[in-house]
DNA sequence: GGTCGAATCAGGGGCTTCCCTCATGGCGCG
DNA sequence: CGCGCCATGAGGGAAGCCCCTGATTCGACC
């Protein structure tokens, strides 16, 4: 049985390299390159398994996740396969709970990835050796808790995203306040609550969960 | 006129788009996925040009620039283009101060691939728009100046390497004093040394320096 | 045996970070 | 209209960061 396939990927290199290293029982009956066409070629084209590019240009929620929240709530959905060069936890839970069925990065073999596809076709979730272990902790160990994981940036308002923007990119509380025309106390007011909602110490931590969604 | 190439990549799928992409009049003569064979297949084949990955396992400094360092001192040597998903600064500059002639991300296109590959057989160095002010900031600007990077690292005894990983993990002053044993006065002491060796001013280009060349 | 670098540490000064309280003006919502 | 939320900002304090000078010990090297 074959198995029909949109491959979502930004860079041209890697969207022909997935497709030249699929099996031949697996047919590629579209592409796209970003969020809005990945949506319309899905919908469109209705594949069985979806190949999404985790880091995808486009979209309000950080690309990959936009495109699954626009097309599994719709009947007959695809199964998504994530492919990321991210093996960062944060990005596989978001991912997975976002509601793709497999994750791999791109270090995998041609045979392994096509392996991959027909598996997620058939029902089967995927995850490399390595992500595996993430997955259990995140899912097994939390219980019932689903809650989203992005919902931790939507808690901020507009301005305090662009202070802890420019704090996480290592500008001093002075120089944020220069940039956006502000006094350094109120940059302070601003990281102290952005601090606060997501329950970080200090702008280390923050740079760091920062750099963990790629926001930086 | 063909241009003969050997792909340097890790990773199989980029690899396999990349042969795919390039269009006929470049021949493929040659492929490797680590440091060692790379050096081994770039001496066995000679090819005119190397498309080289920037971040490869194996070698010890630190991937591409192990490479470059082993290829480009042998007459004969064949030009390199870098090819990276990373648009960093300091990959761009010290893998073209290693010797690359060219620098493109994984985001061009396959025709734009050709013909980087094919200008760069020719003669000339070419860069995405967005690296070539990175270049040109490092080359023009220091004027003769032909530093190598890595040495930046070697710079630093060992006791500096040590407290260097723990503050760019952002550790504070009191906790490294207490992780090593020593006095908080100590790693003040061995804090400012390491920047004034990097020519850095704050613990916060501390951790993105070492965040770039992946020391953390 | 003297010199030099590495590692250890102290004191102090100036700035930055983080937290606390408090206050004002604007804007939307019931 | 009052209530809450947001953005703005002030004052003050404890802790952290960065820099400076200066000092001791120890081992390596000539």
């Amino acid at each position: 049985m074959t198995v029909s396939v949109v491959i979502v990927d930004d860079h041209d290199v890697i969207r022909v390299g997935v497709r030249e290293s699929l099996d031949d029982d697996i047919e590629v009956i579209g592409e796209a390159r970003d969020v809005e066409s990945a949506v319309a070629e899905i919908v469109a084209k209705a594949p069985q398994v979806v190949i999404l590019d985790v880091h995808l240009p486009g979209g309000t929620g950080g690309g990959a996740l936009d495109v699954l929240a626009e097309v599994l709530h719709r009947p007959g959905a695809p199964r998504v396969l994530a492919l990321s060069v991210s093996d960062a936890a944060e990005d596989v839970v978001a991912t997975v709970r976002a509601g793709a069925r497999g994750y791999v990065t791109k270090s995998i073999s041609g045979p392994d990835l096509s392996d991959a596809v027909r598996r997620v076709a058939g029902g089967d979730a995927v995850f490399s050796p390595r992500l595996a272990g993430f997955v259990l902790d995140a899912f097994g160990a939390a219980g019932g808790e689903v809650a989203a994981v992005d919902e931790d940036l939507d808690k901020l308002t507009e301005r305090e995203q662009e202070v802890m923007r420019l704090i996480a990119r290592g500008y001093t509380y002075r120089e944020v306040g220069e940039k956006l025309f502000i006094s350094i106390k109120t940059v302070e007011t601003h990281v102290g609550k952005v601090l606060h909602k997501l329950q970080l110490s200090n702008r280390h931590e923050l740079a760091h969960w920062a750099a963990q969604r790629r926001i930086v």
